[in-house]
DNA sequence: GAGGAATTGTTGATTTTTCACCACTCCATG
DNA sequence: CATGGAGTGGTGAAAAATCAACAATTCCTC
């Protein structure tokens, strides 16, 4: 299963929003969807998904509860990759220039910027 | 045009495509796609992308070169901020540790290193 | 354990996307 | 000034995605 073909765009929209909450259920999904079609169609995707290999349904309570296939580590690297080579041309230094100028969730904090600096500095060292 | 309906598979595809290069033709769109239907289907994801506003075509030479409609910086802040969001809960600190391990081009050089050190220290700065 | 609510799965109809055929234009070249 | 190649755009047919109605199942409450 190694390379499947895109997402289409429901589909995408719904793996988003599982990958944002590391797992889900329908009712859960439908909520947090902008324009939200029935719950039978939310059903639909979520069932096209598992069937894809995309998702995982696990039996909850009473309903089931959908999460990715994927590790999360996997799909943050394969995500953050994605980016950087299609709006960065590759570039680490400016990923991370925009990433620390974002402004989501107020300035980095001093404790914050402290364990980052440290990452890169311990990254740099690995390259010996 | 604030807001417009995501973009379809293909249409992703072949904004990718632009966005990395910067600008291009449809051939060059062609060319580097994996799985590339004819020329003229590439051409009508074009003209379709040209209508939304997502694109603007302009005459160069004897073709178009078409090109993303939004600025490459507020491109690249918007999809920084969505994997930020989707993938890192919004953790910029993650998101930075993960960037500097992905081994894109080999390891974090010294004068890279330094710069990112620098522009850390005065984001977390301009955030007094 | 019966009724009602919540959850799920199936199905097929509607809409959107995807695509290639074809016709047209614009040059360059013989 | 024919001929051919490269670039372009329109059109409609084929495929995929999207969706909701409905039936079936499970769960909870009384």
């Amino acid at each position: 299963m190694a390379e499947m073909p895109p997402l289409s765009r429901r589909e995408r929209q719904v793996m988003d929003i599982i990958h944002e909450l590391g797992g889900a259920t329908a009712v859960q999904i439908r909520e947090r969807m902008s324009d939200p079609p029935t719950d039978s169609a939310v059903r639909s995707v979520l069932r096209i998904l598992v069937r894809k290999g995309h998702l995982a349904k696990e039996y909850d309570a009473p309903r089931y509860v959908y999460s990715p296939r994927i590790p999360a580590r996997a799909a943050r690297r394969s995500a953050m990759r994605h980016v950087l080579k299609t709006f960065f041309g590759g570039s680490v230094e400016t990923a991370v220039a925009t990433l620390v100028t974002l402004e989501e969730g107020g300035p980095l904090r001093e404790d914050e910027r402290d364990r980052i600096m440290e990452m890169i500095a311990k990254a740099s060292e690995e390259g010996r």
